[in-house]
DNA sequence: CGTTGCGCCAAAACCGGTTTCGGTTTCCTC
DNA sequence: GAGGAAACCGAAACCGGTTTTGGCGCAACG
């Protein structure tokens, strides 16, 4: 029986207890081909008696490799909150459990060099290949990670060209599809609450958004068009001064669930019903999305699938297979939920309405009966 | 000027390129007192020169230390997902980071023993300290790593004797002062919907609303109490429930936000108005818990700062301070919003109004003019 | 019968650090 | 000037594995 615990145990051990030199069991429980069927099994016997496990030290010493891979937080958090990261995480984890590799988790130093965790994981041989997340349009991690030559995978391209190995959602496919959704069900007037564009998914989602209009004949109006929306605070702010415009769209298509579910309280602020007065469209299916008054149309996408897939393309590639043979591309679905509907009226009309009501409403119980304690 | 990259330095170059002796390098490098001032410096300069960094592998074999942290992700994922776990890992590795510590993530492997990950990571003596989260009533990972004595800090405590090092927040406490607060609004009927048992928060917060009951006066009714609540839609389904009582509850405290989101769902399918009908009582202060209609009343807490905190408790743990020194009992505070108010009608009234109604409603735009797609 | 070949394993080298041990110098001290 | 203590550093052992080298014993082969 295995005994439980710290076990002190080291091949030594094992050896000396068989009469066998320390090397054959090495070579015994590796599987080298050159030792005698009936040593391996009493050297596997005597192991899982004593209870060895290889020392990982001592074997990464010698193998030179660390088996394992290294992720560096993003430094942003709080800001565009990544929603994913852990289920991102969990999936990439679980997978690599099956290929023997481990995941080392390290925080980027706030203010600090965003490479200086790059560049002592690899001085000092903690990990031999990387998972990059939330890539930016310019991102010199990638820069130095193809200039050392050392594995890695991104979730996310970059603005250059990505002969890296990558897994990425089709962002920019999203925002056209959204503006086709919309305009399929009569908006003509359609929004977008964008987020920060030095990230790339922002850059392609507003991307998407201006084919999407192009592609279904709308004018590209600057007004409709409103940036930098990184939470729901900035999503509500961005909504209010969307609805103060003379002709205030019928629709906004939100970078993510977060921004749209500022841009879902600004309507009911102002009185407006999601869905039927405005509609909105988000992106994450968080959690909540399904939640939301009403329940939120977004994209959805399985974070946890992303995770682990973008792990075995990270084998695949420790493997030798070419970078440039593991580029994945997902489609996130549409999710039809009840915030997107047909506009029950024209821009014009929405303006008439809102006018109607001078300033934020007071007709809306929320407002009325509780003082919007947003600042806790 | 140091090469970037992998440098395949060691500290046989540095020694020969200064022509000392290995050790010496080393004993410079480390601080050592009996180093010469003028010595150290010079083998500084060449290290920084050559671009030396020790391999951390050599190091380990010879120290007996990993110098790294583990975190077995939990199993349960995707029931009552932990909104915290990225936002714990976030501050519990920036403050590793200043230690020299770092973190190793794994997945425990679906279905099989969950304590196989520990036995491994000691086994192999990848990590030398463990961070456990998401604790059970009964937990054995406690029990085993108490009893082989690694250090270990648990954010949550279980059932039994707290003896360990443990990182918790007033679970009791909150659903005390949630009870109070509705109580002191005018609510004589409380219900609550709680979360799997198994789970030692989800018990403590049970344990603190019968309290709440008992300091409040009120009687205990078990009819009120619902149970095993882990995402949004068994929210729904235990306020549906509640709501169809003889005598309804005007106050539903939720066990966390997830849950407290069905429940509001629940009351807009209604035709209630949450807030006045019938006041509701989340945990957690997700993102979104300001966003809901109408805002969350919640128990809000910094977990990166938890995070943190756990981390510092288990640098000074293994620093040798006794485990009974380094417990940490944290308060959430209540963040009051505006989901609870003064109840609008009696238990009653609310059963009659119910009852005009009959069945779901469908006065609700939500209802209405979408189909609720809550499958997706 | 001598040689070659192969199967199997012992011995030792090695990975790259850290730490122990011991030997010079140098500096005091009496 | 001898004795002793520091101060400083070189040499080597060591951590616990993996891998290389080499050697023994036996079967096959010429």
């Amino acid at each position: 029986m295995p005994v439980g615990g710290r076990s002190g145990v080291t091949i030594a051990d094992v050896a000396r207890h068989l009469g066998v030199a320390k090397g054959t069991v090495s070579r015994a429980l590796n599987g080298y081909p050159d030792i005698a069927e009936v040593t391996r099994e009493r050297v596997v016997a005597a192991a899982e008696h004593l209870g060895y496990r290889a020392s990982s030290s001592a074997r990464r010493l010698k193998r030179g490799r660390a088996d394992t891979i290294g992720v560096v937080l993003p430094v942003d958090r709080g800001s565009l909150a990544d929603p994913f990261l852990a289920a991102f995480l969990d999936g990439a984890s679980r997978q690599l459990e099956g290929a023997g590799l481990d995941l080392l988790l390290v925080a980027a130093p706030t203010g600090a060099d965003p490479l200086e965790p790059y560049r002592r994981l690899l001085a000092t041989r903690k990990v031999d290949g990387f998972l990059v997340t939330r890539t930016a349009v310019r991102d010199d991690r990638i820069a130095l990670l193809r200039e050392v030559g050392v594995p890695f995978v991104s979730h996310g391209r970059t603005g250059n060209a990505n002969v890296h190995a990558w897994l990425d959602m089709d962002n920019a496919w999203a925002t056209v599809e959204a503006v086709r959704h919309l305009h399929d069900l009569g908006h003509r007037r359609i929004a977008y609450a964008g987020g920060p564009l030095h990230l790339n998914f922002a850059r392609e989602r507003l991307a998407g958004y201006r084919r999407g209009l192009v592609e279904q004949g709308l004018a590209r109006d600057p007004a409709l068009l409103v940036g930098d929306c990184a939470d729901a605070a900035h999503g509500l702010e961005a909504a209010a001064r969307l609805l103060a415009l003379a002709e205030p769209p019928t629709a906004v298509v939100a970078v993510t669930d977060a921004v749209a579910a500022g841009v879902l309280r600004a309507l009911r602020r102002q009185g407006l019903r999601a869905g039927a007065d405005v509609s909105v469209v988000g992106y994450d299916d968080v959690p909540l999305a399904a939640y939301t008054d009403p329940p939120l149309t977004t994209f959805t996408q399985d974070s946890t699938a992303a995770g682990a897939q973008a792990a075995r393309m990270l084998v695949e590639l420790m493997q030798g297979r070419p970078p440039a043979e593991l580029q994945t591309l997902l489609l996130p679905v549409l999710v039809n939920r009840c915030s997107t509907g047909a506009p029950a009226r024209s821009p014009m009309a929405l303006r008439r309405r809102l006018d109607r009501q001078a300033g934020p409403t007071t007709t809306q119980q929320e407002e009325a009966t509780c003082p919007t304690s947003d600042a806790a």
